[in-house]
DNA sequence: GATCCTCGAGTTCA
DNA sequence: CTCGAGGATC
């Protein structure tokens, strides 16, 4: 199937004119860049290799392609050439071994700058006034966009200094700052107006707007990084002090741009701005070195379509395409059905990606992904893949629109979807045994109960294998079972034991597992509430919950309302809890585990600050009930002293203690239901049984850091972030994730991101780790 | 009822 | 890290 090259070659530059066209002249690129630098090469190559398929017009024999009709053309006097990439440290070594064994020179000085990813452009000068300034187009000719780059404040209507030639052509590229670009969709987002797809997007559409006015108003900027023609003068004989000397004359020049030494010079450059390129103001896409001196670089000459003294050195592509081969569902621990795609595997940014998430079904319409899909990958500030669009011009005939399955794909169960969300769930609970896993896994988690070394092999060995029905079953495995199971696991999977291999019996795991279980066992309250997986449970909630209730025996018993009293907790999340501890199964669990040597060490009576709600009154409007206000159950909690006397009560005493009739009726409605009626009741009780058990006050320790909210970013050298989180909360802070108008402090260690640049903006105190130690060593 | 803030849950790869 | 959604607040 392999086609012949001949053919290959046409199909390529077939695609390339395609793109280009889309890319230069329409402004919609189709394929991303990464995917048309291959298909350039592969055609490079080619044409290399079989030199009688090389055509005149072939793709790798120009530039661009023709310019858009609308605006004049202008002719370079010097053509305007693109240059060679660079992907990997041989090619830049071979480059620079290539100039000197030419050159006959040993290590030489290249001038080296970041590649700035925004258009190409030239400006002419005639005795020092900006007379026209045109975009590469296809190299030889591009358009008039002199009106347009007028507008540019980055560029210089006239020179200043003097010495400059009377005819001096500057090359450079016109780009938006990212910042710029952010806030300028931010107005467009706010306004209805275009959004811009990325900065370099927006860079080159602005520039060929056709009315001025328009590119005035977008955020351009312009860095200079060459010459054209140079006629009435001389510059320096060197680049680097030619793009001093431009600088002087009133060109911006990247701060960035230095004169390094050898191929090595070049490689640690290389590394130095990519470790940065995230906290650059603009978009780069590689870096760019030259030759530094001129002598040297008429020497080395052209080929074809770059120059032999410069090359561009690419960083690996963020974005890169590749196939959809299937779109499978994974159930997660609440049973939510999650698309992923599996792709073909492909490099992005450095790493093979092969599973992108596709987020939910709604994400999937949206993007209408299909299997057998070509897609755009990519990975975006953070490190988790994303499919950004589909390209449609390459979808398979036949492709069908994916739909949620109907069926859990593991356990058979419905999948279902509430009204109004977004995700789908399957609804076997813990029949399913993907939720089951997925259970354990949590409660083994680190945060959990913290169980080293149960990793998901194990988990899902020793749950297939049915050795484990609930969490509880853990903490009865002995070693014998484990060592059983591996037995068992060995021969399903037809794998050799260690144990035959060695001739000895390899028991150290088990023993490790088993000693990590025991360590489990003893835990404090809030891991243990958020090692059940609750749903809407999470870290946070649980540590709430432990320390306004302080014992598992009393939260067990807890009807729903009483848990509203805590902060953060709202009736979604109480009727979650509620619902959860209602389960037999779940009580059973919790009985198990508290059994098989589960203990608790931190029981403690329920908080003071419990207290102010513990009447009737908070009761009644904790339980939601219909048109009954707050103000109304404030009435009746002045009424009925006691649950009992209320379920008692007929309606037309609901009327005299000052209700409507309508909500008298409602309540006695509600109250109909005999399961409201004892959830009246158990209320009642457990409001009783609070108060005697909540104590009249409670001493507090002021610490240095109460009511300050202080939120941890970035990577602390000294410790872990949770660590400085814990001690920096012992001092009375709140630790928050994320960074608003509320944060009182921020700490940012080595690389922080987002966070700070927020935190900047905001105006909020800011410490390094240094203060930060400071700190804790003064208050500890 | 709208808006802001925070939490929960899900996710990738080395 | 990001999205969605629950809770608090005005």
């Amino acid at each position: 199937m392999t086609a012949t090259p001949a053919i290959r070659a046409a199909k390529l530059r077939q695609q390339l004119d395609d793109a280009s066209y889309r890319y230069h002249v329409l402004d919609e690129p189709n394929i991303p860049d990464a995917e048309y630098d291959k298909l350039l090469r592969e055609l490079d190559e080619l044409e290399a290799a079989h030199p009688e398929l090389a055509t005149p017009d072939s793709p790798t024999q120009r530039v661009g392609s023709a310019p858009s009709s609308k605006f004049a053309e202008v002719r370079h006097a010097i053509p305007m050439l693109s240059l060679g990439n660079a992907f990997s440290e041989t090619e830049v070594r071979d480059f620079a071994r290539r100039i000197e064994d030419k050159l006959k020179r040993p290590v030489l000085e290249f001038s080296a700058e970041p590649k700035l990813d925004g258009l190409a452009i030239s400006l002419r000068y005639e005795n020092g006034r900006f007379v026209q300034g045109a975009t590469r187009g296809d190299g030889a000719s591009g358009e008039d966009v002199t009106a347009n780059l007028r507008t540019v404040k980055a560029i210089p209507l006239h020179l200043r200094g003097k010495g400059w030639p009377a005819i001096l052509e500057v090359r450079g590229e016109v780009y938006m700052p990212r910042a710029a670009f952010e806030k300028y969709n931010e107005q467009a987002r706010l306004h209805g107006g275009k959004v811009l797809a990325n900065p370099r997007n927006g860079a080159a559409g602005s520039l060929r707007q056709l009315d001025p006015r328009l590119t005035a108003q977008r955020p351009l900027s312009f860095f200079a990084y060459g010459v054209g023609l140079v006629e009435g003068g001389a510059l320096p004989d060197t680049h680097s002090a030619t793009l001093k000397r431009l600088r002087e004359w009133g060109f911006p020049v990247s701060s960035e741009s230095e004169v390094v030494e050898g191929a090595q010079g070049l490689l640690d450059y290389y590394q130095r701005i990519g470790g940065k390129r995230d906290a650059l103001a603009f978009d780069i896409d590689g870096v760019v070195y030259k030759l530094d001196d001129n002598a040297g670089q008429r020497e080395m000459g052209f080929v074809s379509r770059a120059p032999r003294w410069a090359i561009a050195h690419k960083f690996p592509a963020q974005e890169q395409s590749t196939t959809v081969e299937a779109i499978e569902i994974q159930i997660g621990r609440t049973g939510a059905a999650t698309p992923v795609a599996r792709l073909k595997p492909v490099q992005v940014a450095g790493v093979v990606v092969t599973n992108a998430t596709l987020h939910n079904a709604d994400q999937i319409a949206r993007l209408d992904v299909r299997v057998g899909d070509t897609v755009i990958v990519r990975r975006a500030g953070d490190v988790i893949p994303e499919v950004v669009s589909v390209m449609l011009e390459q979808r398979p005939k036949g492709a069908r629109s994916w739909a949620m399955p109907a069926v859990c794909p593991i356990c058979g169960s419905e999948i279902v979807r509430e009204e109004g969300e977004a995700v789908w769930r399957c609804s076997g609970e813990l029949s399913c045994p993907a939720q089951r896993k997925e259970a354990i896994r949590h409660f083994a988690s680190r945060r959990a109960m913290d169980i080293e070394g149960l990793g998901d092999r194990f988990i899902e060995a020793l749950s297939d294998l049915d050795y484990l029905q609930s969490v509880a079953d853990l903490y009865k495995l002995k070693l014998e079972d484990l060592l059983e199971m591996k037995r068992r696991a060995d021969e399903r999977d037809g794998t050799t034991p260690e144990t035959v291999k060695s001739g000895k019996i390899a028991t150290k795991w088990a023993e490790n597992l088993i000693e990590a279980i025991d360590r489990s066992r003893s835990t404090t309250l809030e891991r243990f509430l958020f090692a059940l997986g609750i749903q809407h449970v999470g870290e946070s909630t649980a540590k709430a919950l432990a320390a306004w209730f302080g014992d598992l025996e009393l939260i067990r018993r807890l009807p729903w309302p009483l848990f509203k009293h805590v902060p953060d907790v709202g009736g979604e999340v109480a009727r979650s809890i509620g619902h959860f501890l209602d389960q037999p199964g779940n009580q059973q669990v919790i009985d198990d585990l508290l059994a098989r040597g589960v203990t608790i060490s931190d029981t403690h009576p329920p908080t003071a600050k419990l207290r102010e709600g513990l009447d009737m009154a908070a009761l009644l409007a904790d339980l939601e009930i219909p048109k009954v206000t707050r103000i109304r159950a404030e009435q009746l909690g002045n009424a009925f002293a006691t649950a009992q006397a209320l379920v008692d009560a007929p309606t037309h005493n609901f009327v005299s203690a000052g209700l409507p009739s309508e909500s008298a009726n409602a309540l006695a409605a509600w109250l109909e239901d005999p399961e409201n009626a004892e959830l009246l009741l158990r209320g009642g009780e457990a409001i009783a049984q609070l108060r005697a058990l909540v104590p009249e006050s409670e001493e507090v320790v002021a610490g240095p850091l109460d009511g300050k909210t202080v939120v941890l970013t970035g990577g602390l050298s000294s410790m872990s972030r949770d660590e400085a989180g814990a001690k920096l909360e012992a001092l009375g802070a709140k630790i928050a994730g994320s960074v608003s108008k509320k944060t009182s402090l921020v700490v940012a260690g080595e690389a922080a991101g987002s966070k700070l640049a927020k935190a900047e903006e905001l105006g909020i105190e800011i410490w390094d780790e240094a203060k930060l130690l400071e700190f804790l060593e003064a208050n500890e």
